[in-house]
DNA sequence: TGCCTTTGAACAAACGATTGTTCAAAGGCG
DNA sequence: CGCCTTTGAACAATCGTTTGTTCAAAGGCA
């Protein structure tokens, strides 16, 4: 009676009339209002049971009717209108410079599956480099995320800026940006020095640098390693050694072609990406690797092994980073306050073949 | 007046209480109910002047108030809202069994940029294989996506139940399923074709294929091609030649190492991943490439300059198929009634090292 | 002037949840 | 027995849009 009074006919939706009450078209998912008629409660009554609001007290009796009638009616909270109501959408938004490199695709990995556990899509963008700022305004405004994870190249003022203007809450990617309070870092300065200790144990003195976009962040850390270990060892700096190579394989070749002019007999790459370049200008040259030239990376993955020959790494925690900095959003997002920034240690070394002990 | 009384305190939300109207506190985001009261006019006529709603008239003077006044208070439409009244999200998942393979981040790029011009958002979901089902039901029920790209490898059986379950519009990447009635397909056997026809042209006679899984769509199409090849130029088909190596580095190498008892002299290789498995086998072995053996991978993407030597591939049109595939799904939710299957060419050869002609 | 169409805009009911408030019944106590 | 406090559940307002309906004013025509 009472229920067919309140709505007469719930299929009457989408504007497609019907005189009689349909028999729920199965395909239709139920929404609380049946879940809630069906056990004989009100829509409050059932959403509190549901999700076990701890603030009001609900008869045991009722509460069953509630799960049972859930249960059968194989009910699935909408996630939209739940959105709307509190403001929530439940969906974290990742931005990445590059799909293809295997140091990205280990972040969203990581970040999907930290996302995924705690109950967040992963909503993905992927801007060439300048584009940065549209992304993330538009998938803050536009697609209403939570929170964004945010691993662009950019440049560190434009970036700030832009995170500024979306005033949403976000967490950088092994970067730290004066106004941005939380980061999770890759401890790149001792990756960088471990790579060249390696270099250094194997004899090598004259040992060239493939940065990263020198002045960023993670390419001033880099570079840090990479003296602290030569100080260490009583080598002198050579800045002629150092070779901006970006992040690219087109930049590696190209920063090896000047390095050749040099005495250096090891490389130590920023990238995995850029050792695949600088590699390739040693094999268009003739250099024998690592007779004539040893190369070590910072990061490792899959391509590591594809590379010929199979390239020494110092191992990073790629996918955890994604992964920590997911759940540090979350925990931001619930209201907890998480650590500023959150460092991972480097990884060790992966000896391969491409490094070997000096032989001239 | 009427304002006042309608909303005494827009800014009572979040149980953030307060007695008087604050000065909209700039960050809060103006509703179309902002603007709508600025504009003098009913939150409906509002909807309806910035939707472009044809059905209703509205005089231009009231339109003009309108759009200022959205203007003014730099309104952008709640998709949370809206998506809750039109019941679609404007959101695409996308299901891809692995992360780090280049053209599945290709098929990503295409898809992004065909959705993101169409408004439409990307949610990116990776599982192990296997973990099919709970993602695509997940995708479509707990996230609320509108429609799902699929690229998964799983066996098509299960593919298929899991897609009929979730009961969600979906466009399958490279691949048929029977009752699937949408899909973007490469013309892989073209594409395996001209593989072996190059290699064929160089001379060789003994050319064995590194395939994908056996029983597979795509493996299937491409053994096709290969022995359309071979039966062109009058080469009897040798199914001890044929290794089915899978979509990976190992399965790669494993699949060489039996190649190697035989007397080919080229491989055509299912994949860029395969073919690097299989180059590194034939590295460890010494076998020189292409002088020993001759290797040539369909698809084709950045690692393919990575190895050495350089990888000759048909390029296909990949990231086009993540583009085409999107843009198909969208017709599809915008009513639209798009062709069941869309074929996509096999692109042109792309000559690097790892093939020469035939020379024992 | 009176009646019947247009027009243009307001009214109001959803969409499916969450959450503050109200309220009746039941229980405790003097 | 009457009053006051728990309890448990219903009531109702919202979140920000969209969209079917209603309705008053204006215009056309006889």
């Amino acid at each position: 009676m009472e229920e067919a009074v309140a709505n007469p006919c719930r299929c009457f939706r989408k504007g497609n009339r019907c005189k009689i009450e349909m028999p729920k078209s199965s395909k239709q998912r139920a929404t609380l209002i049946d879940v809630a008629k069906r056990a004989r409660v009100d829509v409050s009554t059932a959403s509190r049971v549901l999700r076990g609001d701890a603030a009001q007290r609900v008869g045991s009796e009722t509460r069953d009717r509630v799960l049972k009638s859930a249960r059968e009616l194989d009910y699935l909270p909408n996630s939209v209108a739940r959105a709307l109501r509190t403001s929530k959408t439940h969906t974290l938004g990742i931005v990445v410079p590059q799909l293809d490199n295997p140091v990205f695709s280990a972040v969203i990995r990581g970040a999907e599956k930290a996302a995924f556990a705690k109950g967040y899509s992963l909503l993905i963008s992927h801007r060439e480099p300048g584009e940065t700022a549209t992304t993330i305004a538009n998938l803050s405004k536009r697609s209403r995320v939570d929170g964004l994870l945010v691993a662009s190249l950019d440049d560190d003022e434009v970036l700030r800026s832009d995170l500024d203007a979306a005033n949403v809450p976000h967490v950088l990617l092994n970067r730290q940006l004066p106004g941005a309070p939380y980061a999770v870092v890759l401890d790149s300065r001792e990756a960088a020095k471990r790579a060249t200790s390696h270099l250094i144990s194997l004899g090598h003195r004259r040992i060239a640098h493939l940065s990263g976009r020198l002045g960023g962040f993670n390419a001033n850390e880099r570079l840090k390693g990479y003296r602290d270990a030569l100080r260490e060892a009583g080598i002198d700096y050579d800045d002629s050694l150092v070779e901006e190579a970006g992040y690219t394989f087109e930049g590696g070749k190209k920063a090896m072609l000047g390095l050749m002019e040099s005495d250096a007999t090891a490389v130590m790459a920023a990238t995995m990406v850029s050792a695949a370049g600088a590699m390739a200008t040693l094999h268009e040259a003739g250099w024998p690797i690592p007779e004539r030239m040893s190369i070590i990376a910072l990061h490792d993955g899959a391509i590591a092994e594809m590379l010929y020959p199979a390239l020494s790494t110092i191992s990073m925690p790629t996918e955890e980073m994604g992964c920590v900095a997911a759940t540090i959003l979350i925990r931001l997002l619930d209201g907890g306050k998480p650590d500023a920034v959150a460092a991972l240690p480097a990884g060790s070394l992966i000896a391969r073949a491409s490094t070997g002990p000096r032989n001239i």
